[in-house]
Order: structure tokens, then sequence, then C-alpha cells
DNA sequence: CGCGGCGGCGCG
DNA sequence: AAAGCGCGCCGCCGCG
């Protein structure tokens, strides 16, 4: 059963009130108003009373209703999150003729029911996106007034039944139902990882950063340890008002000096030095302290005082998720980097006392997922009860093949994923094709698909986009030699686009499924008759972060083993895909892998 | 002056 | 100085 909420229609002054209206079998039953202090209280009574039953609340989004149940001290166990999903139908329904129903052109995009993606038509049949919420009318609130425009709930429960319409006729439906599920499921994570946060000690913090920086500067002032560098810098460049932080000023500079790099960057420095070692002392001592500033130059610039400042509150850090906010369905972060938090600066990252993180890893989830979508056994085999790189350098000893090396087998699996052509990876493809040429054949299906301009959809459902209209209009105009080679690359790009979308968006399909899981058996589970308090605190790509009392880590552990493999089951069935993970129990962060 | 693009670097 | 995917954030730099 469902039951949408939204605003009431008695829109009375005073407290926003909030209308229940449940859906079942596709009917609208009964209505209930509920005062927005009494949310919580309602939600609460409603999950009891109607318990084993399942109840799944519907409402507009996530980051407007949760923090109001987070507030009054209660999470939902299910939900469908109407924003989220339509974002997810509507990418698939760009081509759509019709805006009530996503049908049709779901059916187009599968070619026959083995194969998880298809062809759609050419882009001259694209129409202009008739979604029935563009206006955004499912955002809650005016950001210009602050003021609330939140659509009713009978509003809602006509775009639920939209919503559940489109998915009952897809060609999975089983799978874009679960993919609605887990997406939901992460609408509410994420917003209940931002409300608790990620513990985070300001005081070691700063420890590191006086030790490796100095102490704080003044406002638009340099560290003392990176102005130091940058004296050293400009000295040894002969350059006394060098301005260090700019690449045009620095290129020049090192150029004059002789070192012949064609960017700035660390790799190009890092690579001179390794081709000149004859080449004189003086020059290459020049290079570790532009390396060293530019390690000290991103600390400060990233993750420094201001950094500190803006986002840690109360020994928390607490940042901001966008579900689905990459195309392949990762999870984007924005505000505060918080998926992009550097090895050394984790050491901030540290559990209070009688507390414990559990820091989980799922092990080469992308050759995994690869090996379940493409239904390769011998992939899947060779991950089994060990590294999955591992396992194919073995397989490489043992047939006498050239790839028979862990680090070879990285490559050249990550290759196939990503279509390198060139280099080692792309040296190592034919026997990895050899090995596995089920997994391979699959990944260059969905690379050709791409090539021609179509689109592919993940293991549950969700479709990549269609290229833009330059693209297609490259395509079509190859006047010149000079055309036909640039439109050659852009078609092979968005086939190394397409080909990557499909594992890179199961396999977050994977890591959604796996936190879902977690989250449930938390909730669950209870120690000596109490329910558990640890809490899913962090979440990148495929790690995750419990943080809870010391007691609950091997419990916690347990969870999320037994969630990974549960995670694989609930996408694919019985298979013979394994899904270890690497857990870390420890009360510090840079400590964990 | 503000804005967007870009080089560079952090993460998976 | 990457190759070969997906991101976010910072400072610089050129544009209007």
């Amino acid at each position: 059963m469902y039951i949408v909420l939204g605003a009431s229609e008695s829109g009375a002054a005073g407290e926003f009130l909030w209308e229940a209206v449940t859906v079942a079998d596709g009917r609208v039953g009964s209505r209930r108003t509920v005062p927005e202090s009494k949310l919580g209280q309602f939600v609460h009574e409603v999950e009891d009373s109607n318990r084993p039953a399942p109840i799944r609340w519907v409402w507009a989004d996530s980051r407007q209703i949760m923090p109001l149940f987070l507030a009054q001290g209660i999470s939902p166990e299910r939900s469908h999150d109407l924003r989220l999903i339509q974002r997810i139908l509507s990418i698939a329904t760009t081509h759509s003729q019709s805006h009530i129903t996503f049908a049709p052109t779901l059916d187009l995009l599968q070619e026959s029911p083995e194969k998880p993606w298809g062809m759609l038509p050419p882009a001259r049949q694209i129409q202009g996106q008739d979604s029935l919420f563009d206006d955004g009318f499912l955002s809650a609130s005016k950001p210009d007034t602050g003021q609330k425009t939140a659509p009713t709930a009978s509003q809602l429960a006509v775009e639920l039944q939209t919503q559940l319409r489109a998915i009952e006729a897809a060609p999975h439906p089983r799978r874009l139902k679960l993919l609605a599920a887990a997406e939901s499921t992460g609408g509410m994570i994420a917003a209940e990882m931002k409300f608790h946060g990620m513990p985070w000690n300001k005081s070691l913090h700063e420890k590191l950063l006086v030790e490796t920086l100095g102490p704080r500067p003044a406002p638009f002032e340099r560290p003392a340890e990176m102005e130091k560098l940058a004296t050293e810098i400009r000295e040894k460049l002969a350059t006394p008002k060098l301005n260090v932080d700019s690449p045009q000023e620095l290129l020049r500079a090192l150029q004059s000096a002789g070192i012949r790099v064609k960017s700035t960057s660390k790799w190009a420095l890092k690579g001179w030095a390794e081709e000149n070692p004859q080449l004189a002392q003086q020059r290459r001592s020049l290079i570790e302290p532009l390396l060293a500033y530019k390690k000290l130059a991103r600390l400060f610039t990233a993750n420094g005082w201001n950094w500190l400042d803006e986002w840690v509150q109360d020994d928390r850090f607490h940042p901001s998720y966008e579900v689905g906010g990459v195309v392949t369905g990762r999870w984007g972060a924005h505000g505060g980097g918080a998926m992009q938090i550097p090895r050394d600066v984790r050491t901030a990252v540290a559990a209070e006392p009688g507390k414990m993180l559990v820091v989980a890893d799922a092990s080469q989830v992308e050759p995994r997922i690869l090996a379940a979508m493409s239904g390769d056994e011998k992939l899947a085999l060779a991950g089994r009860g060990t590294d999955l790189y591992l396992g194919i350098a073995k397989i490489g000893e043992h047939t006498g093949s050239a790839l028979n090396e862990r680090a070879q087998a990285k490559i050249a699996l990550l290759g196939a994923m990503y279509g390198a052509t060139t280099g080692e990876s792309g040296k190592l493809m034919p026997h990895l094709r050899t090995m596995f040429p089920q997994a391979i054949e699959f990944t260059e299906r969905a690379a050709r698909v791409g090539e021609q301009g179509g689109q592919v959809s993940t293991y549950l459902g969700r479709v990549s986009p269609a290229p833009s209209s330059e693209w297609f209009e490259r395509q079509r105009r190859q006047a010149t030699a000079e055309d036909e080679r640039a439109a050659m690359a852009a078609s092979r790009s968005w086939g190394r686009f397409t080909r990557n979308f499909v594992v890179q968006g199961t396999a977050a399909e994977w890591a959604l499924c796996w936190m879902a899981q977690i989250r449930q058996k938390l909730r669950a589970t209870t120690l000596f008759g109490k329910p558990l308090q640890s809490q899913l605190v962090y979440f990148l790509h495929d790690e995750i972060m419990i943080y809870g009392p010391e007691r609950e880590a091997s419990l916690c552990e347990q969870i999320v083993r037994d969630a990974a493999q549960a995670a694989g089951e609930l996408l694919f069935g019985h298979i013979s895909v394994e899904f270890p993970v690497t857990i870390a129990v420890t009360d510090n962060y840079s400590t964990a892998k």
C-alpha cells in the first residue's frame, strides 16, 4: 500500500498542513490531514500498526521532507521519491510522443528479453521533452519567496499512478521497480547521512594543518611553509616576482630555465625529472620544491582552515549528496567535496571514545558487475574466493597466456571497461578477449550502440542520455577529411561513454541495493533487546562507513557482508558472482585500507 | 567587475 | 603526460 504525503488542500493559516492519501490497487482511498509537527508521529504510528504489511510512503522530494522526519526523531521504512523516479523515467522518454505513458519508448529500448539494451530511433525523431512536471511542479517551495507551494497529495497521487503505470509497462517491471525502490531509499539515506554527519575531529585536522603548512595565515596570505617553498622556487628560477600559482607564468619561467615541459602538471614535472637524470642537480632540485608546493597548496585551498570553518560543526562533517546526480546514477556531492576527501586528511575522521568506525570497501565491483551482466561464467569464477585480478592472472598462468600478472589483469580489465585502445591496456586486450569472450563482447556491443548514436541501459533500466544535436550534426556533415576525422573521434568517444555507462551505472545500482540492505538490517537488528545505534554516515561509490558504539561493530561487520551478497542476488538472482567486502573496524579512517 | 572555461588535482 | 570512464573544487585567465 502507498500513502502519498502532500500539501493539504484546505490551506489553513498557521501551521502547515499535510494530507495523507492512501493508494492501493490503483485506487485512491482514505484521506487524513496531519499538521507538520505531528508528521513524524503519524508515520511512526501507521508503520507500527500495519506491520508487517509494508507501507510505501510517497512524496515529492526526500530533500524537503526527510529533514522534518529526522528532526522529529523518526525515519520512514520505505518510500517512493517522485522527483528521483520521474528523472529516471523521463530520460528514457526523451523520445516519447506521449507525456502520459512512458511505455512506448521503453519498448523500443528492448531488442529482445535477453538483451538489457537496444537501439532507439534516429535523432531526428527526438521530440521536446513533455514532462508533466517540467515547470517545477514537484519542487516543494519557491526559492525566491521561500513560501511553501507544495503540490497537494491529490496531485502527487496522480503522478504516482502515472509513474507506476510506466514502470508496469516497461520491458522489465521487476527491475525498474527495484530501481525505484533502491533510488528512493538512496534519497532517504542521503538525508540521514547529512543529518547525522560524519565524525570529524576538528582539532586533529587543525594539528595536521599546522604541522604541514604552519600556523593559520592571515586572510589572503600564504601559510609559512608554502611561502618558504615559493621563495625557494623563485630564487632557483631567478624570477623574483613569479606567482607560483599561475600556470602560465610558471611554465614560461620553467622553460627559460631550460626545463622543457609542455605543462606544469605534476605528471609532466615527474616525467621530466625521470627523463633527465643526467641534467644538473640544481634543475632537479627545483622539481621537488615545486611538487611539494603543489601538494601543500592543494591541502590549503581544498581542505584547509576555511574548509573546516565552512563544513565542520561540532566535530561533524555534514555533506550534501546528490542522489543520482551523475548521469550513470552514481551519487554526486556538492559542497565540501565529500567525495574527494584526500587520503592524508582522513586522519581527522576519528571515532569518539567508546565508538568505532566500520569502513567497508567492496572489492572490484565493476568487473564483477560486468561478469554478472554479461553472464560470463569464467569471469565470475575468476573472482570466486579471491581477488578477481589475481584470479585472472592465475588463469592466464595456467593457460600460458601473456596476461599472467595481477597488475596486467587490472590494467587490461579497466581498459576493457573504459575503452582503452593504446598503451599497455590496448596491448593486453586481445589476451583478455581470448580468456573472457563473453564479457568483452558485452562491453563492445555497448560501445557500438553509442558509436551509432544509440542509448544504452543499465541492468535495472536507467537509460543513458542521447548524444547532443551537435553530435548528430557532426555525424551527418562530413564534407572534408577533417570533418570525417572529427566525426569518427566523436563517435568513438560516445562509444566509450556508453561502454562505461552500463557497467558504472549497474555498479551504482548494486551499491544502492547494498546500502539499502544495510539500512534495513541495521533497523531490524537488536542487541540485548535494544535497537542498534549505529548509523550509515558516509558513502563513496563502492565504500560505506558506519559509525556507532564499539560493542555493535562486529554485528555491523556481519550486516555489511551479508548485505553485499544480498544486493547481488536482489539484482541478478542466484548467480555465481561473489561480492566480497573488505572491512576495517577502526577508530580512524586513515588506517582503513 | 562578474562569469564561464580551463588547467590542475583530489576521489572512485 | 597521459592512455581510457565518471565526478567536484580551486585559482587563474580571458571575455564581455
